[in-house]
RNA sequence: GGGCCGGUAGAUCAGCGGUAGAUCGCCUGCUUUGCAAGCAGGAGGCCUCGGGUUCAAAUCCCGACCGGUCCA
């Protein structure tokens, strides 16, 4: 079914015509390529074509990784700035967990044409994880957890042009063939528009023998509902700049230049050979990997069982195996192999970049991969550590992955087995009480368990027929139905209120104790104004905004509140305050200066973590506050009392050292290049300028806030407060300068208290309260002993009423609240079919009718009638309370009436 | 960020409107040549916290906190 492809004609290069290609259309999936073979008829793309490469190479001989990659860069390196690999953790943007691709270190910075390119044109090597596919690692031959995308990008700007189409296509074209050795008859392009983040554009995918080896992406467009170009159902228009994005998979082109079976065997050899010897499996043959390999490529989408079926006839006829069975055993001893090597590769990179397992965000991805390649590990019997294998892989990648914390990764790992450990045998429990209560677990029950325990529906399957013996069926369409369950509405948009662009001067950059300053108000709508400019310092930051007032005509006029919006700065104000008006503007200076003094306690305190606990610690949150702060960090478990004495010391040291604390502007790429990825620590800064506020020697960040000049100026720092708020983050909440010193005195002040209260002196505090408490224990536990013993007493004194065709009681006395309620009680559980208790306080009687055939409300009724009590209450419980007298005769009385 | 599950004795959990339970562990005694164990007795609970409903809440409702887990 071959659907038509429309062409642009935007990609007829002049390349292709100088060199003999020719457009063809692909008979099986219509789309156009490019082509040197006259009689090539399909793309080369899989289902199109099968692989090809496999057992015969094009390439003319073996190469490594690390050959590849060299290869590429000396290439390019003539005409391109090379650039080292950026963390795969993207600490400079907040809308995605990884580096997907090498585009992503550029965006949107500066995609969106804001700040300039490290280099132009540029190539690189980027390590780069994709964890979307990754119950297909090991299974089709071809999906990886990370990869290292290589790429020749170039930035065109309006009144700079560095190189577009034709240049790109011709330097990939050489690259492969002039570098790589590859017939250049082999190789298709095929024309694919390409989409993603926001942008688009024409774009090649690069073919050679059935494999996919490179994606040329000309980006040109951006999203727009007005725009006249679609590409997967969204519009887009065209942009001022010109992107040239290429990607070339490096374990794609080595697994090229191998034609082993799988690309496992190409790239991870070394994991490969460790994993089998050590797991006393034997090593599989080549032939029967390359036949399923094959058929992979060509399932789309993969299935597992489709792959076996059709590769089954012709492995038995070649006496590769000899049944279904043992296919299937030995492909899933493959699947555990490769994903132990893959995962493993893709935790190295994960924690050369300080990634914490744990339950959310990035480090749920980590531990995914843990009980994944934990589980594998299990189904292999791999007998080595996880970390043996991370060490292993950090050797044949030092290259690219420079950094190896040790101790970090030990810690990591081992924390993360114990953890599944208690989960595996959580798990075990859990299952067997479901089973053993129902006889069976239903499909809702393996949904649960999964969405709530995390137990997948194989494991709870393998454990009831081991220990119970029976088979439980699990639904073939069960990943479906976990991903519906998790299908959801689209969350409501939120109203934006448009303010007009206007700029407003901030001041407080200039001068950071400026207390008063002059202003021309702009923009009004009654309740807020934007000034020209102002020294008041507007939320952001996790610093919050400024307060004070403005004079307007000599009136004073509150300023409630300052908020950024675009280049302007808003201002809540009390009453309205017209347009042009000339204000004055008035800091509440105290305020903001324990702000500031908070601010830069942060930093500091940040830094301080950071050399007590480690170089994994990152900021995740922050909240400063007039009387204290706080920020979050990202730290394995609750520091020790030890440490945190260690870290308040620290802290002290240096605001007596007097450290100067610099801020200046710089441009991206050189802040980058001098402070790393740790500048971003904070947030990411919006302009084309980063603001470095530097702590001599201690910490230095890209932020928007104001500071203090000299750490001295801090005076004093006290941790308050620390606690775990998530798995992985720890929360310090602390005091500094003048704040501390207000937190000291009220702990002096709660000391004084206690000493009153308590007659005591102060090292006598902890254990007076400690005996208060036990006493109070001890006399909580009297009372509720004697309360039975009431309730007993009463029950075996209370009178039999004899009412015919009734087992009924008649209890009499003055009890308390809790002795009623006990006797209450009492009658219920000891299944008393009816039982008046009266309870007498003074002149005020108290008549409970309990009636366990719920006849309380009708012989309440009939007693009112005598004795002119009021009612109320339910039919097995009724209550008749007021000043009246009643006795056992009175009661039997109305039976005999009826 | 969102969904789901959970929080009860030192541990694992049951109970799910009517006077807080089981198993293991702990303590004491007995039985046994000794060990493993068996028998009898005992100690151990702010039923996570705060509101609400009810005569009565561990139990039902609302909210917080904590833990687990799945998905982004």
């Amino acid at each position: 079914m071959a659907k038509k492809s429309i062409s642009t004609g935007e990609l007829d290069l002049e390349f292709f015509r100088q060199s003999g290609f020719q457009k063809k259309s692909c008979i099986s999936c219509g789309h156009y390529f490019w082509s040197l073979d006259s009689n090539r008829k399909t793309c080369g793309d899989p289902p199109c074509d099968s692989y090809s490469f496999i057992g015969n190479s094009p390439v003319n001989r073996h190469y490594s990784l690390k050959e590849v990659r060299s290869l590429f860069l000396d290439f390019f390196k003539q005409n391109h700035k090379i650039i080292h690999p950026y963390p795969v953790v993207p600490r400079w943007r907040d809308d995605v967990l990884l580096v997907n691709a090498s585009i992503y270190n550029f965006q949107p910075h500066v995609t969106s044409g804001r700040v300039s390119p490290p280099g132009n044109p540029l190539a690189m090597s980027q390590p780069s994880v994709r964890m979307l596919d990754t119950d297909l690692v090991g299974e089709t031959g071809r999906h990886l957890t990370s990869f290292e995308m290589m790429c020749h990008d170039s930035f065109n700007y309006k009144d700079k042009f560095v190189y577009w189409k034709e240049e790109t296509t011709q330097y990939c074209h050489r690259f492969l063939t002039e570098a790589m050795g590859i017939d250049s008859r082999l190789i298709s392009y095929k024309e694919k528009p390409w989409s993603g983040g926001g942008n688009g554009g024409n774009a090649f995918e690069v073919l050679i023998s059935g494999l996919e080896v490179a994606t040329l992406v000309f980006m040109d467009m951006a999203i727009d509902p007005e725009g006249t170009v679609e590409i997967d159902g969204n519009k887009y228009s065209k942009m001022d700049m010109m992107i040239v994005d290429t990607g070339y998979g490096l374990e794609r082109l080595v697994w090229l230049s191998n034609g082993t079976a799988t690309v496992y065997q190409a790239v991870l050899p070394y994991a490969i050979d460790h994993i089998v010897v050590n797991s006393g499996i034997g090593q599989w043959n080549p032939e029967s990997l390359a036949l399923l390999s094959r058929h992979s490529a060509e399932i789309e989408p993969f299935d597992r069982d489709t792959v076996l079926e059709k590769s089954y006839p012709e492995m038995k006829e070649r006496g590769l195996v000899d049944s279904m069975e043992a296919l299937e055993r030995q492909f899933d001893l493959a699947k555990a192999v490769y994903t132990i090597a893959d995962h493993t590769k893709t935790l190295l990179i994960l924690f050369s970049d300080y990634v914490i397992p744990s339950n959310v965000k990035v480090g749920y991805l980590a531990r995914l991969l843990i009980r994944r390649a934990l589980r594998a590990k299990a189904e292999c019997g791999y007998i080595g550590s996880l970390f043996d294998l991370i060490k292993l892989h950090h050797q044949h990648l030092k290259d690219v992955i420079h950094n190896f914390p040790e101790a970090f990764i030990l810690e990591a790992i081992s924390e993360e087995e114990r953890k599944y450990g208690e989960l595996e045998q959580k798990s075990e429990s859990l299952i067997l009480r479901i089973f053993d209560k129902k006889g069976a677990l239903t499909t809702e029950d393996l949904i649960t368990l999964y969405d709530s325990s995390g137990i997948v529906p194989e494991t709870a399957a393998r454990i009831v027929k081991e220990k119970r013996g029976s088979r439980i069926s699990i639904p073939g369409d069960f990943n479906s139905l976990i991903t519906s369950l998790h299908e959801k509405p689209e969350a409501a948009k939120r109203n934006i209120v448009e303010y007009p662009d206007l700029f407003t001067r901030p001041l407080y950059y200039d001068d950071t104790s400026i207390k008063e300053f002059n202003a021309l108000v702009l923009y009004s709508n009654g309740k807020e104004i934007i000034p020209n400019q102002t020294a008041f310092y507007p939320d952001g930051g996790g610093q919050p905004t400024d307060l004070g007032f403005f004079t307007y005509r000599g009136k004073r006029v509150e300023m409630l509140g300052a908020t950024k919006h675009g280049r302007s700065i808003v201002h809540k104000v009390e009453s309205d305050i017209p347009e042009h008006s000339r204000i004055i503007g008035h800091v509440d200076y105290f305020r903001r200066h324990r702000l500031m003094v908070h601010h830069s306690s942060t930093h500091l305190l940040l830094g301080v973590l950071r050399e007590v606990l480690g170089e994994h610690v990152w900021q995740s949150g922050v909240q400063k506050g007039v009387d204290r702060s706080r920020i979050d960090v990202t730290h394995f478990r609750k520091p020790s009392d030890s440490e945190i004495r260690q870290i308040e010391k620290k802290c002290l040291e240096y605001i007596t050292q007097g450290r100067a604390i610099a801020v200046r502007n710089m441009e991206w790429n050189k802040a980058i290049g001098k402070y790393g990825f740790r500048l971003f620590e904070g947030g990411v800064p919006e302009g084309s300028t980063i603001r470095v506020v530097e702590i001599d020697g201690v910490d230095a960040e890209g932020c928007g806030g104001t500071h203090l000049k000299n750490t001295s100026e801090i005076g004093f720092l006290k941790i308050l407060k620390v606690e775990t708020i998530q798995e992985g983050i720890q929360r310090f909440t602390f005091a500094a300068g003048e704040a501390a010193l207000d937190y000291v005195q009220d702990i002096y002040a709660t000391e004084q208290f206690m000493e009153g209260e308590l007659s005591t002196v102060q090292e006598k505090v902890p254990s007076s309260i400690s005996k208060l408490i036990s006493e109070n224990l001890e006399l909580k536990k009297e009372k509720d002993k004697r309360t039975k013993d009431v309730v007993e007493l009463a029950i075996s004194n209370g009178d039999t009423l004899g009412i015919p065709g009734s087992d009924s009681l008649f209890i009499t006395g003055s009890f308390s609240e809790d002795e009623l309620k006990g006797i209450i009680s009492a009658v219920f559980s000891q299944k008393k079919e009816l039982a008046f208790i009266l309870n007498i306080k003074g002149s005020i009687s108290d008549l409970r009718i309990v009636s366990s055939k719920q006849e309380a409300l009708a012989i309440g009724e009939k007693l009112v009638a005598t004795t002119g009590a009021t009612l109320h209450g339910t039919k097995r419980h009724a209550q008749l309370s007021g000043q009246f007298h009643i006795d056992k005769r009175l009661i039997r009385g109305i039976f005999d009436q009826s």
